[in-house]
DNA sequence: GTCTATAAAGCGATAGAC
DNA sequence: GTCTATCGCTTTATAGAC
């Protein structure tokens, strides 16, 4: 077992009971490492845990999100791209945001660079691809902020009302309202 | 010192730390009250305080939001008005939604009726509201529950942001779409 | 690299004085 | 109704065997 396989397991425990909720014996049960080899992959404790999962998060958007939505020539084609990989890693609404869940809780201030750097480049990102596919760099700007936000409040009210269709209906209505 | 006058102050403990977070000393801080006195007001413990929590918000959205959605002759100033209330309540994005965390924490499902009442009764007074005011019945309940969540993802990427600014916005928009 | 044992602190909750 | 003292348990973290 390596540390880069512990982190994603990590931030299932941490995406599942939050910060604070996570204590070492429930990521004990979740990783299935005792706390010796927690301890030996992460001797910061469960900060350097949490900051590795938040990177590890980052990373991954970065590369299947963020990136693709600056760089890509076809602006629409990526856009649309995006949501369809967003769609598919919240599983379609039957998973939560890490960084949304940190973003509410007090552990927010802790990682507020991770947490405001996360949206603060998802939103920028999405209103370069909106400006390239040809809208007026206000009306990009408002609209990617529209959003991302569209996307974490789906998730929450998809977890309140235990509704994952929630999501999906959302995520509908977001891409007509980007190109209808 | 009665127990209606802890509530509130209760709530922006928990409001603060979520619920785990919200340890016993965290809540003495908060209400200025020692552990005695809390559990004389909540013999139950946490979860007591937390459920009153709930109904009190409960009770406020029911008297402010949903019962005026519902009730008033003229739907569209309802609509208005609500919205008014909601961006007073939530300080224009500078407080966060309590049930919101707690609806993507794992005490979500400790308080599951009372989280999923009070967004699907929301959701629902929107409806009703907009169907009064003209829009066919499929339409209307898309759009509460688009309204629904675009407030609490508002709320989220304007704590996550840093800038109560980003709700605010999201509030203008909302507005202009149920509207303009 | 993984484990068990253990430390010190904090947790939620209770008892009982006043 | 509010307090302090205390219980039993869990917490994060460390030490050291293997």
């Amino acid at each position: 077992m390596e540390r880069a396989d512990v982190i994603p397991l990590l931030g299932e425990v941490f995406r599942a009971h939050g910060f604070e909720g996570a204590s070492l014996s429930a990521i004990t049960a979740g990783t299935g490492l005792g706390k010796g080899s927690l301890y030996h992959f992460f001797p910061g404790g469960k900060e350097e845990m949490a900051a590795a999962v938040l990177q590890d998060i980052d990373g991954w958007f970065e590369r299947a999100v963020f990136a693709p939505l600056r760089d890509e020539p076809d602006a629409a084609a990526a856009i649309r791209a995006s949501l369809a990989a967003v769609e598919q890693y919240f599983r379609s609404g039957r998973r939560v945001c890490l960084v949304g869940v940190f973003a509410l809780g007090e552990v927010r201030d802790r990682f507020a660079d991770e947490v405001e750097g996360y949206f603060a480049r998802w939103r920028a990102a999405l209103a370069a691809a909106l400006q390239r596919a040809g809208r007026p760099e206000a009306e990009a700007r408002d609209t990617a902020e529209d959003a991302v936000l569209t996307i974490q409040g789906a998730l929450v009210l998809a977890r309140a009302l235990d509704d994952p269709a929630v999501f999906t209906r959302a995520l509908a209505r977001l891409e007509h309202r980007l190109f209808g």
